[in-house]
RNA sequence: GGCCCUAUCGUCUAGUGGUUAGGACGCAAGGUUUUCAUCCUUGAAGCCGGAGUUCGAUUCUCCGUAGGGUCACCA
């Protein structure tokens, strides 16, 4: 139970435990967050296990790939793969042993058996419960007399109580299942290797781990975990259920074969980890406040797992994406500098007129407009932004305002403009504006807005003239409406 | 099929035995001294259904309904 923990409370432990057998997704490091964020706020400790006692599924680079994937969202354990604890091994390939010599202590107590059938006649056992339409129960099929286990047979949990098991769930409250969700599970598979439902309490209580957050798949095997509790006589940690997060449509969990993305995916995409993290921290999560957007250190601060929400929450990426804007426009300008360089083509440095000042003062207008780096890319790859580094081809009728009834009339105009424009201050899009605005006033905004704007950037939907002015600086600015005004000659 | 979990705008959510049911994303309209974008304002949009308890239920209870999970030598 959570009483009102002491915020330098150091016995509180979480873990996260992937089995390494692909990348991670956002369902996974849900998890990982939650757990993380919780031993943070607690002063608490985090590890980092991986589950790797299934060795048909295991696939090869999956240990790198989840710990890049966490280090990338700033997510660090305090003891992982790369770093043993006082416990040993975070790695449970590596604690055979261990696990072994709790099997034996079961099997002393009379509380562990060697599986006498082989597979095919499980299987047949479980044919004829499921043909039945009743719940597979291994141990109706459990032998009066036990072998001595070799190693060579699975072995099985003699579930030392049948019954309804009744536990308290932080974010769920009081849970129960009754007897027929207790079974006689396997301990340790025939290669060997122990399965999850043993080593992970093993391992829980050797690592010292006091809240167990994962997602809600686990509630109905629970009562199997309490029976193995109760075998070895374990003290029961604190169960913390974390909502699913489902599909976009809601119909289903998000996973894997549904089309979720592996996070770094994301990274790729130009997505900020600060900004994943506050945005998967908010799915099934919430601070009890008004406020959205939060730093890492924020969520650390504001988080409690009394307010873990119970129902499951669709993945919504419109909102990440907003949230993204968020976190980019909070960023210095040097960083979103980078940034926004880091995702243009490299063919821009080439382009006729660029130059690094042009692209620094064209940062605001492209940050207003895109969400993630993806889009930069794209908006340059459709050449949205080619009239700043290269005088811009147009048709010269896109000059003509709609109140004129011939280009011929906005020439004037702009020639007045820029004989302003020689003399103005180009420090900033308001000086430029300023020594321009009572001449708008005499002749009409759009008789003469729309036409420079034009003559700047050859676009029908572009930044406001001032701002353009400023971008491509007083020489090219002049020299642009000398074209566009000589092009009316034509 | 058994067992278990869940249910507030389209989505993420706040909230209470009596509230005009609040916020955010998205959407729509208007405005911000031309267009696009930004920004601001406004708006549409919700308590799954039925009983019961109660003066009063979105809130508590029960029954439905819907969705999800689980019943492996996978985790």
């Amino acid at each position: 139970m959570d009483n009102n923990p002491s915020p330098t409370n150091n016995k509180i432990v979480t873990r996260f435990a992937p089995s390494p057998t692909g990348f991670m997704h956002i369902g996974g490091v849900r998890t990982a967050l939650f757990a993380y964020l919780y031993a943070r706020k607690q002063g608490g400790k985090f590890i980092l296990r991986i589950e790797d006692t299934d060795k048909a599924r295991e696939l090869a680079g999956s240990i790198a790939h989840i710990q890049e994937s966490l280090r990338w969202l700033g997510i660090s354990w305090d003891y992982g793969p790369d770093k043993p604890g006082p416990f040993g091994s975070c790695v449970q390939s590596e604690r055979l042993p261990s696990y072994r010599a709790w099997a034996e202590k079961l099997i002393t107590a009379g509380f562990a058996y060697p599986d006498p059938y082989t597979e095919e006649q499980v299987a047949v056992f479980r044919e004829q419960a499921t043909k039945e339409n009743r719940p597979f129960l291994y141990r109706q099929h459990r032998p009066s007399t036990f072998e001595t286990w070799d190693g060579t047979k699975p072995l099985r949990l003699k579930a030392p109580a049948i019954k309804r098991y009744h536990w308290h769930d932080v974010t769920r409250g009081e849970l129960s299942a009754g007897e027929e969700m207790v079974d006689d599970v396997v301990l340790i598979k025939s290669d060997g290797y122990p399965t999850y439902n043993f080593a992970h309490i093993i391992d829980d209580y050797e690592m010292g781990v006091t809240h167990i957050m994962r997602g809600d798949e686990f509630i109905a095997s629970t009562p199997k975990f309490l029976s193995i509790y109760d075998a070895l006589g374990f003290a029961y940690p604190t169960f913390v259920t974390l909502p699913p997060i489902l599909r976009d449509d809601r119909t289903k969990k998000l996973g894997k074969r549904d089309g979720a993305k592996d996070i770094l995916e994301y990274r790729t995409e130009g997505y900020l980890p600060e900004a994943m993290v506050n945005f998967l921290a908010l799915i099934g999560w919430n601070p009890g406040t008004d406020q959205e957007l939060f730093t890492t250190e924020e969520l650390i601060a504001a988080f409690d797992i009394r307010k873990i929400q119970r129902a499951g929450a669709a993945f919504n990426e419109t909102k990440l994406l907003w949230m993204n804007k968020q976190h980019l426009l909070r960023k210095s300008q040097d960083e979103q500098f980078s940034y926004v360089l880091n995702a243009l083509p490299p063919t821009l440095l080439a382009q006729p007129q660029y130059s690094e000042q042009r692209l620094k003062r064209l940062l605001p207008t492209i940050l207003e407009r895109v969400s993630v780096a993806v889009e930069v890319a794209e908006a340059f790859a459709v050449g949205e932004y080619d009239y700043v580094f290269a005088s811009p081809a147009y048709d010269q009728s896109l000059l003509r305002w709609k109140n004129d009834t011939s280009v011929v009339a906005v020439k004037p105009r702009l020639e007045h403009a820029k004989t302003l424009l020689v003399t103005a201050d180009f420090s900033n899009a308001e000086t430029i504006k300023a020594s321009l605005w009572p001449y708008t006033d005499e002749v009409g905004r759009g008789e003469i807005l729309w036409p420079l704007r034009v003559a700047l950037s050859g676009k029908e939907r572009s930044p406001d003239p001032f701002t353009l002015a400023y971008i491509l600086g007083k020489e090219e600015t002049l020299l642009r409406i000398e074209k566009a005004c000589a092009k009316i000659g034509e």
